[in-house]
DNA sequence: CTGATGTCAGATAAACTGAAATAC
DNA sequence: CGTATTTCAGTTCATCTGACATCA
């Protein structure tokens, strides 16, 4: 092994690389999540759950803000809306002072299927963190947190 | 909003769902490493680079090993290590105990190849981490290991 | 026979690209 | 004209599935 002889002000280590570590939290906490949403049997998955959760959390906005706050590429907001909309979850209303501009709002139901998608995540947070303790687990979000701000 | 109604253990804000975060920085993390490796010209990609920092790091192993060790598919480690392989960076040799079984070694090249990418993959990690300080990085970098261990 | 391994062909799905039409 | 928004069609690429032959 070569990496005993590296020096430098970063670790060579593959298991320090924060590409990796990163890449491979989100391999699992990827599976955990499909595999809840597929129990669920609504057959929405992550786009739609950001989707309503940024409506819950900032409230109605654009496609295109909406694209911007949750990473989603417009295109991919666009399909996503449209099977929300089609299950009475999302409403979309031209914006009366930019006409080409839809504002997005969530529905009662929509509201609804949140909170049951969000008791999904949340079931899917507690095994993600399992390992860590209350303390460890505040302090990586915060530092996740940070690093994305 | 809604979010100000809601109560639980967990938040209901997707800003503190820790797959969002997950997903939003591997996103970000992927988007560095992809430009990084473009501009390396070398042609090699994130599965390369994976493969040969295993390599350096736990010594040869055979493809299974790889597999599991670097959370990639077996079938993919195998179309990986064609290409290091074609390059002169790895070896393959049949291991005499158990001959359906390849132990893969790095070569001089593949060790040179790999301080090429480490360079990369350092470059990219001080941008990813640039938000922190020194003292944030190594706890965000051992909460997440913990989080793999 | 069971189980692990390496290989191949193909499917999947998130993420991205480019272009068009509309509105400011 | 330049910029922003929505939409559509198609592409890319990492990841996964299923099958098969080989060998302990």
């Amino acid at each position: 092994m070569r990496s005993a002889a590296r020096t430098g002000p970063f670790p060579s280590r593959l298991s320090e690389r924060a590409t990796w570590l990163v890449s491979r939290l989100h391999a699992r906490s990827f599976g955990l999540l499909n595999a809840g949403f597929e129990s669920h049997e609504s057959g929405l998955r992550g786009y739609h759950y950001r989707l309503l959760a940024a409506l819950d959390e900032w409230g109605p906005a654009s496609q295109a803000e909406l694209g911007r706050s949750t990473g989603i590429d417009r295109s991919d907001v666009t399909n996503a809306l449209h099977d929300l909309e089609s299950r009475g979850l999302v409403e979309r209303a031209v914006d009366p002072t930019h006409k080409r501009r839809n504002i997005v709002t969530l529905t009662a139901d929509g509201g609804e299927m949140l909170t049951e998608l969000d008791h999904v995540v949340e079931g899917v947070q507690r095994d993600f963190l399992a390992p860590l303790t209350p303390a460890q687990r505040k302090q990586l979000l915060d530092l996740m947190g940070r690093l994305l701000a």
